[in-house]
DNA sequence: ATTATCTATAGATCTATAGATAATGC
DNA sequence: ATTATCTATAGATCTATAGATAATGC
């Protein structure tokens, strides 16, 4: 054994918090609630998590950034190398995870956990989330595909549309990879008639 | 006198409450947050909204959304005509009030709400906010400027980009119209260079 | 008299700890 | 012996109510 003692029991209860903390955000979710989705009582969960709820709100949140880093490294290589294709693999890769919500995360979540987990959980945001987008921006322009934008600004600007294209598929019709191509489109071309 | 004994103390609770619940929703905000932030103390607070926290709130985002329906329709009635400026007057708008953050109104927010409160806030909001936007798109569809697209999903992304910015202007450089101009650009014309 | 605050506190909920108990794995 | 739960509960925090008190406006 290499990974010590992350047992399948700890393993399930950093996924329902995960997906209890991605739906409402971290204040809105008690260890109770998390409990519940697991089926046991909330002062169990300490023996999994002793040291706590922001800790294990920081746990998940590094995990699920972890993964963001690798997943989108992994869908970038095996995706052409045109912007178009990038941004479709990256929708794809970011619709096949819990929303992020990027904008919750840094107005609400953030500003509620000691300063020095809201930095490091800010900075890793940046290298997993914000970072690769930023470089197939850069690289597209090098390529001559695109004219020159604020790579920051259209980074954020993606993460939000696709934050967005989640929310409306609780209640949409058509389902998320649809509605992110059209964006997509809207993105690259424009809404405008030509 | 018309309107009813609306105090001025009574404003600034409702104002005060409406600053923090629109920068950290709904959970992340106490009746202790709201009055620290009018220098009372927070029992005081049922002097002026005798009704409660959940009910405040409600009052608070019923209040923003009035506010944005007649906004909105300010704006537009006195921007050109076509798609560009109708934009440009929207973000214009939406960045003048406090973040809407339509995606945590939606998956944070609503769901801690008794749902007949969930569902009238959600049915004013997409009165006052996602209608007009649509409106504007299928407007500017009707006049052959845009080509199809799915105006639920355009307004929604619309709002969910202002709403970036909105959280970007923390942390950036350049101010929120700038960058709002840009991305209307972009989502005008596209990225592509041609 | 009305308006706007205050102190004190009940009652609910939440995080976290202590210690008991059952199940599992040698 | 270790692992994973449980009950019970302390202590903090939160919402909300009751009743006292001060300031303001007739």
């Amino acid at each position: 054994m290499t990974e010590e003692g992350i047992s399948n029991a700890r393993r399930q209860v950093l996924s329902a918090a995960e997906r209890l903390f991605s739906e409402r955000g971290y204040a809105a979710v008690t260890m109770r609630d998390i409990a519940e989705e697991l089926g046991i009582r909330q002062a169990s969960l300490y023996y999994h998590v002793p040291q706590g709820k922001e800790q294990l709100f920081v746990e998940v949140i590094q995990e699920s950034l972890q993964r963001h880093r690798k997943g989108i490294e992994e869908v970038l290589a095996h995706s052409e190398p045109d912007l178009a294709s990038q941004l479709r693999a990256l929708a794809f890769w970011l619709l096949s995870q819990p929303p992020v919500d990027f904008t919750r995360f840094l107005r609400s979540d953030l500003p509620a956990l000691e300063k020095e987990h809201a930095d490091r959980l800010l900075s890793l945001a940046t290298k997993a989330l914000i970072a690769p987008i930023k470089e197939v921006i850069v690289a597209a322009y090098r390529r001559g595909e695109i004219r020159l934008v604020d790579e920051r600004v259209i980074a954020t600007s993606f993460l939000a549309l696709i934050d967005s294209i989640h929310a409306l598929d609780n209640y949409a019709h058509a389902p998320g990879d649809v509605v992110a191509r059209d964006i997509i489109d809207v993105l690259l071309d424009g809404l405008r008639r030509r």
